[in-house]
DNA sequence: TTTGGCCAGTTGTCATGACAATATCAGGTC
DNA sequence: GACCTGATATTGTCATGACAACTGGCCAAA
């Protein structure tokens, strides 16, 4: 009758709930409810059955099914109204940028990722790059410089900092791994980053690199990146082929 | 005697809390923390309040707190580790990235922000402009060209299509208000928009406008925005001058 | 001295219950 | 027919209680 659909489609996908295992309620219920937006189950328009009875037929409470929308919602899936119901957004799918390296990206995209590792030195840290790690200037850090490439294509040109107990980080772990499978692996985990994006015109240098004109326009990324503690991990200046490689961001009002 | 503070700071700034307000009680609390966080109260590293006794003494429950807390989480300025407790995040205050426009961003820094309206006119949606707004090809649609500037020096050139329902709006208001101001001023809030930032160089045109160099390098936001019901509202494409503007992005790990 | 386990502190998850705010819709009244 | 009104449906907010999982430090044993 109205503008969008009105039956509340059935799924009984959600027989298969762990109550005992490692992982929460809320997020394997938000993962099934994601999973049946992006196969189409649950088409654009269509409305999402009501918290109370959604609950009450999984035999959870309304925190648990509140939170595992929320978790959608949060991703730009899924749109709530108050007196209306939880609607799927129209238009396309939308996929959030995540906190991820360009190594991640480009595997999840099914592309090959190599790197060219130019430089892997200890370094001085300038004064910018004390500001950003938060280290006094003149402190040693670590100091790499790369080029990635998807396929064999070159696509970004990128420089980092890291603070000095990374110093130990070798060359080969850089070129199969990226960097922040390495970090990982140290037992680093990335929580918060700030990123800078601009445009900005390429030097002879990087416009060989990139094998691209002199002169043309490229994508730039500064990022500093922080830790559980607060502290930051790394600092880091990079440049991509802005014919291969773009940023995708989803705003979510609240 | 560990690196962080472990004085839990007093913070005796929660006594007029509104119980019977139309402000949640979260965002009372989230904003007072939140403003002593940036105000330097809580300094970088200062450990807060445990959730049970801060929700014991502003006579609140922990669910109440908690989510005061996971709003700032959220916006990257707390840190909360099981097991330790949660902390003001070290580095430097970071901005989130929020669903606003460019008019907006320029009066939030004190910049005088003008329009220059180049082009208003209805036009039929080409393939992409309908795929994107979700109409049919060849149904009418607003098109306007606008040069935005700073201080009367021009910042962007920016190319916007919406849906039929907005050809009424005016050319004084575009040139007052700008788009978001205009469109919210007609009960349309955005609550969604998707965001391609790339990057390219710059038209014959487009430099002229923008008072650049020919060839010279653009920052480049493609961008689908969304209303409540999840309806596309505008679809734009934006070109920037990269020494002049640029995006900032606060990334946030789960 | 070093190692291991125990304990207290803190956040993470989940359940139950209640009331408020808002949008839709049907019906009645002017 | 237009407008008001009330009932209904749904999400928004908040309280209380409980247990799990993780961290760090203390203390005893090897």
């Amino acid at each position: 009758m109205s503008v969008q659909d009105k039956k509340t489609l059935p799924m009984e996908m959600f027989m298969d709930l762990e109550r005992s295992g490692p992982i929460p309620l809320y997020f394997q219920v938000s993962q099934r409810i994601e999973k049946a937006i992006l196969s189409g189950e649950l088409p654009a328009g269509s409305r999402l059955e009501n918290e109370v009875a959604l609950g009450q037929r999984l035999g959870l409470s309304r925190p648990t099914v509140r939170r595992a929308i929320q978790e959608i919602v949060d991703k730009g899936l899924l749109v709530r109204r108050r007196g209306i119901g939880t609607q799927v957004v129209h238009g396309q799918v939308t996929r959030k940028v995540e906190l991820t390296s360009l190594y991640d990206d480009l595997t999840n995209t099914h592309k090959v990722p190599s790197t060219h590792l130019l430089t892997l030195e200890s370094q001085a840290a300038d004064v910018r790059t004390a500001e950003r790690l938060g280290v006094d200037e003149g402190s040693p850090t670590l100091h790499l410089r790369r080029v990635r490439l998807a396929d064999d294509v070159p696509v970004a040109v990128m420089e980092n900092w890291l603070p000095k107990e990374f110093i130990g980080i070798e060359a080969a772990d850089l070129v199969a791994h990226g960097l922040y499978q390495v970090l990982r692996s140290r037992g680093v985990t990335m929580r918060v980053a700030r990123q800078h994006i601009g445009a900005r015109t390429s030097t002879n240098d990087e416009a060989g690199l990139l094998e691209i004109e002199k002169n043309s326009a490229l994508l730039t990324m500064d990022r500093t990146a922080f830790d559980n503690s607060g502290r930051a991990i790394e600092f880091g200046r990079h440049c991509y082929r802005p014919d291969l490689y773009s940023f995708e961001v989803t705003l979510v009002e609240k």
